[in-house]
DNA sequence: TCAATATATGAACATATGCTCATATATTGA
DNA sequence: TCAATATATGAGCATATGTTCATATATTGA
C-alpha cells in the first residue's frame, strides 16, 4: 500500500487540481452560467414550482423549462415531488445556492 | 422624476432578476465553467505568472492560454504586469475568486 | 377505458465555445 | 536597425449548448 494522502494535501503540495475536483467545479459553474437556468434557480429560491409555474411566471416554454429542470436534476440541484399530474421542484443544493446568491448580490450591489 | 427604486427592493417585490444582473452572474459562472479557466485561476492564487509559465506548468499550449487570458482579462478577473517582453498575470477579483475557492474547497471535502 | 392535463423526450437547428495553427506584434539587447 | 524572445491575434475546425417543434408518456377523474 502507498501513502494515504488527502487530496487537500496534494493539492497543497502540487498546486494542481485533479481530474475528479476540476470535473465537479466546472460541472457546478456550467449550471449556473446559463440565464435561464439562473432564473429558475432564482425563483426556486423562494419555494415549490411546478413546470408550468415556471414557465409561466419566467415566460419560457414548457419544453425548455423542462430541459432545464433535467439538467439540474442530473446534478442534483433541484428535486420535485409529485400531487397527481403535477411535479413540484424545489431546491436541492445549499452549498450551490448559496454560491449564486453570493454572485446575486454582489451584482445588484455593484 | 419616477419613483426611485433601489435593484434590491425591485427583485424583493418581483422575485425576478433584472438583464444586466442576469448577464453579469451568467457571465462571472461562465467564465468559471471552463477546466482551463479553473486551473489558470487556480494557479494565479498563488501568485504571478507569465503566459508561458502557466503553459509550462498547466500543460498547454501558449496561444491557449493567451486566448483565455484576454477572456478573463476582459471580465476583469486577472490583470497583469509588464517587465520587459514579459508580462506576469494575477487576481483581480477577490470576489471572483472566494467564488472558485469555495467552490474547490466543497468539491474536494465531498 | 377514455379524454384531459401535466410533463418528458428526441430530433433538428442555430449559435457558442475552445483549441490549434500560422502569423502578427511588441520589447529588448547587441 | 536587427535578431531573439514573449505574447497576441485571427481563421478554421470540431464539439457543446440551448431552444423549438412534434410527439410520447403518465396520471387523474368520469
Amino acid at each position: 500500500m502507498s501513502m494515504d494522502f488527502e487530496k487537500e494535501e496534494v493539492s497543497a503540495t502540487s498546486n494542481q487540481l485533479d481530474e475528479e475536483t476540476l470535473f465537479v467545479v466546472s460541472q457546478t459553474f456550467k449550471a449556473l452560467s446559463d440565464p435561464t437556468r439562473i432564473r429558475i434557480l432564482n425563483l426556486l429560491c423562494s419555494g415549490e414550482y411546478s413546470v408550468n409555474d415556471l414557465a409561466e411566471k419566467l415566460n419560457l416554454g414548457q419544453s425548455t423549462v423542462s430541459h432545464q429542470l433535467r439538467f439540474l436534476k442530473q446534478l442534483r440541484l433541484v428535486k420535485y415531488r409529485r400531487a397527481g399530474t403535477t411535479l413540484y421542484y424545489s431546491e436541492d443544493d445549499d452549498h450551490v445556492m448559496n454560491l449564486l446568491k453570493q454572485a446575486i448580490e454582489h451584482a445588484i450591489h455593484h
